[in-house]
DNA sequence: AGCAAAAAAGTTATCGATAACATCCGGGGC
DNA sequence: GCCCCGGATGTTATCGATAACTTTTTTGCT
């Protein structure tokens, strides 16, 4: 059924070639010409085949691979969203992959994906395999790394900084008079290699501030689980019951922030007077509670557009920029 | 600095035939060519042209097309995840896109991931244009339609039904003794043409059941904005206002039913005793509340693999079913 | 009319992998 | 010694679109 330009050149009783300058809207060929193409190729609903193009071109030309750590993420869900916007309107397709937080899974979706010769790749995070760089490099397709900014990405990278994140809700909750901080955090899947913290740099920076400010980190619990609502909720749980004398509790993320809230409630402790609450992230459904969450809001949607322009910006020759800052935003809320 | 077969095939002395055996692991070698062949191929750091061999094969034999309606719907980030864990381990590549409930980009996406000639695609929802349906037929593709169960399949159907969910929740809803119930549901996104009501088969079942039990509908909000928290709140607010002795109110999903949980919990009305709330779809974050939503739970994940296990099936040439039913499963909950 | 220039159209080569077919070579059977 | 067989390997054609180039036709001008 699939039709090609050769069939559609014989029907009109011309040359293939002049068949892909109109169909392409280029210029040499009379006003009848094209009619007669143009109709004929609508008739037999012509599909071009890009994978001929893109194989004639020893690139795909508008084909862009993007890899998120997790597909179930609101907060990744919201940044394929922006690349996707951004990209589907100039043409470009879009390739997807999941690493589950393991740099070996996105080593081998990267080989996979560099086989189709994409024009360009977004990655997330900033850690990757030797492997990875190896054939990112040895590739010429631009390469955006999101999320996690880094001072000296591969090629370009978008984001924000996770070590500022924690530095700045240290001081937010030590300026409200907090003094005995914990923190609440997830381990990200192990693959046989040691398990990386999720936003290991946050609980850094939030570290970092709070002993600069004299009122060091009291305790901490990283769970080996999905940072969602009972990880929240048993990892307070586990924390308070090896310290009990927190007055605020530093979570992983707003869905780990309000399993934490749910415990502290069955507790019978009042938040924010007896135990205050803060998580990151600025999930949508942390709306429905009573009162608004300290949190950090993380403009996800922002940063899909940015990195998506970037990546075409270079894919146009114009020189993008190395590094984009989107600045994430604390939100005091009433937990915290 | 890419390489391809020719160049391995220079440097070990043999053809690029042998290369590609070799490499593809068939026979017809020697063990000492293999071995030559494998560490130049890894030497040189060979990535496969899969451009090159799908041109050839003039279809690209591991490529899925994937489209759904928001790339932010928590629901689908769930599916797409079920349908990417089955599809990646087989050495799929999953190309997406998201319609923003529009046919007619759903179309426009259709148009341009045909041009790659995928393997075969994977839709949501049966309302198709007419256009997107002779895209489909033209091509030899197999196609499996998502989410919404339909009787007579372009090519395979995997999901569950919607009248049926509202049909179940009218008739928990009257057992639990509720008598005059409302509704509140979303407009999708209009694209010049008339915009559907998002899941609108879940209103006629509802509506149905309830006429056919003696106690028909009173009145329903239908709002155009995305189907959200503040959607709930106000769509309440909006249609008590006018309807003001309804005893139970069914929404279009857990986030709008939260909403309207907010809108009830700051008129003062007592949940369930004053008003009951349903909702539809078993968002995680729900588990939040201090009471449990009554719920339909939508098993998404599952939809997910079960529609790429029919798509591989159809692919390896086995006869896979025609149409796959994912039970729903309603969730008494402590709001209705 | 004649001729140059521009417009319209055609020809050829190319991209990488692979199926199908062709060839080469050594060894065993007669 | 010759022939056949089969394992190992090479050769050719192919897929669709397009860049670069060439040829043909038309137009405009004197």
């Amino acid at each position: 059924m699939k039709s090609n330009l050769e069939d559609i050149a014989r029907a009109a009783g011309v040359s293939k070639m002049t068949v892909s300058r109109v169909l392409r809207g280029g210029t040499g060929f009379s006003d009848e010409t094209r009619d007669k193409v143009e109709k004929i190729a609508k008739a037999v609903g012509y599909v071009p085949n890009r994978l001929a193009v893109a194989f004639g071109a020893d690139q795909s030309g508008t084909l862009v691979g993007m890899c998120v750590p997790r597909l179930t993420s609101g907060l990744f869900g919201h940044v394929l969203d922006g690349v996707d916007r951004a990209l589907s309107r100039l043409g470009y397709q879009l390739m997807i992959g999941a690493t589950n937080h393991s740099a070996d899974e996105e080593e081998a979706w990267v080989r996979q994906v560099m086989a189709w010769r994409p024009a360009g790749l977004i990655l997330s995070g900033r850690t990757h395999t030797p492997g990875t760089v190896d054939l990112l490099r040895a590739s010429a397709a631009p390469v955006v790394e999101i999320w996690d900014l880094t001072t000296s990405p591969i090629d370009m990278s978008v984001g924000f900084s996770h070590f500022d994140c924690g530095a700045e809700m240290a001081q937010f909750l030590i300026r409200r008079g907090r003094r005995r901080a914990g923190f609440v955090g997830a381990l990200a899947q192990t693959d046989g290699r040691g398990a990386d913290m999720m936003g290991a740099a946050r609980l850094e920076g939030f570290e970092a501030t709070l002993s600069r400010a004299g009122h060091p980190l009291i305790g901490h619990e990283v769970l080996h689980d999905a940072p969602g609502f009972y990880a929240g909720y048993y990892g307070l749980e586990t924390l308070l019951a090896r310290q009990a004398d927190l007055d605020v509790v530093y979570f992983h993320n707003d869905e780990m922030a309000i399993g934490g809230l749910a415990y502290a409630q069955s507790r019978g402790l009042r938040v924010p007077e007896d135990i205050g609450i803060a998580g990151w992230g600025g999930m949508e459904a942390a709306s429905i509670l009573p009162r608004r969450l300290t949190t950090t809001v993380v403009p996800t949607t922002a940063i899909g557009k940015a990195a998506a322009e970037a990546l075409v910006a270079r894919l146009k020759g114009e020189a993008g920029p190395e590094v984009t800052v989107i600045p994430t935003r604390l939100v005091p809320g009433e937990t915290g």
